[in-house]
DNA sequence: GATGTTGTTGAGTC
DNA sequence: TGACTCAACAACAT
């Protein structure tokens, strides 16, 4: 599932292929991945250059001539990427992307539960949830990381996965980064002290540029940008650890579920919070 | 055929 | 009204 250190790598990858190259053709295979009207989306994207990709939260965005954004959401099991060698679309591609030159980009989605859509700067402004995120994680300084926490009430897992708190965080890296910090998932951050917020974010970072480094985690199936896998899944010290030995401290790895996630932490490096049962 | 999986939304509660 | 929690939904692999 792409969060934020694979959409960044799969960007990344995609920005040296094609940035300054033209869509020739757009191949829909299933129109239901589509935001919006067909038609539209078609002539949004037909004959445009595409000047820029990048990330903000967990889309993936490429900004394309004229202008428009060719905005991705990639949920569980989305991919976007070009093919080296030439590829027939199988039964998870969506669309694809033929650039002038030659080089296709396939959006591909096993669960098809990811989306893509082609909108204005207008439409994409106006777009809730797009206006609704919160900063991201590694732009902001600890002050103001601390500050979005320290007088909520909620459960500090559901809030690290909220994209209107923070953008980009999923399961895996809140599950990574709390145990870093040794902090358990039922926590509140109004009981947690700023030495220890402050920890946290420093904690987030730590792990999204180690991943980000590593060219992500290939957990299911995320790929990168010219199909090949990431590594960090290897570095996990939690997630999906259930019934391992912690490493620190050699207790049992335990799981809670936190607003229906599944949450895997050390019930001794993670003390629980007094209140939480 | 039941279960697990996840990001997001909307309904419901305090 | 805002903060919070939870169920529901998408579709597939196991």
């Amino acid at each position: 599932m792409p969060e934020l250190p694979e959409v960044e790598t799969i960007a990344s990858g995609l920005a040296s292929f094609v940035c300054g190259r033209k869509i020739q053709e757009v191949r829909l295979i299933s129109s239901h991945m589509i935001i919006g009207d067909e038609i539209i989306f078609r002539k949004r994207l037909k004959s445009r250059i595409i000047r820029n990709v990048r990330r903000r939260a967990k889309l993936l965005i490429m900004d394309l001539s004229d202008p428009v954004h060719l905005v991705f959401h990639l949920k569980m099991t989305g991919k976007v990427w070009v093919p080296g060698e030439r590829t027939d679309p199988n039964k998870h591609t969506h669309m694809v992307l033929a650039l002038k030159g030659g080089q296709d980009i396939f959006f591909e989605d096993q669960r098809k539960f990811g989306y893509v859509a082609a909108m204005t700067p207008e439409e994409l402004g106006r777009w809730s949830f797009y206006a609704g995120l919160g900063p991201e994680p590694l732009q902001i300084e600890s002050e103001e990381f601390v500050s979005i926490f320290k007088h909520r009430k909620a459960r500090i897992k559901s809030l690290l996965l909220d994209q209107k708190v923070i953008a980009g965080i999923g399961n895996i890296y809140a599950d990574e980064a709390l145990y870093l910090a040794g902090i358990h998932p039922c926590s509140v951050p109004s009981e947690i002290s700023a030495d220890k917020l402050a920890g946290l974010h420093n904690c987030l970072r730590e792990v999204l540029l180690a991943a980000i480094k590593a060219g992500g985690s290939s957990f299911r199936n995320y790929r990168n940008a010219l199909g090949s896998a990431g590594s960090f899944q290897e570095s996990f010290l939690v997630y999906g650890k259930k019934d391992h030995s912690c490493q620190q401290c050699g207790c049992v790895i335990e799981t809670v579920k936190v607003s229906g996630r599944t949450s895997c932490f050390c019930p001794h490096c993670q003390e629980e919070p007094p209140a939480a049962k």
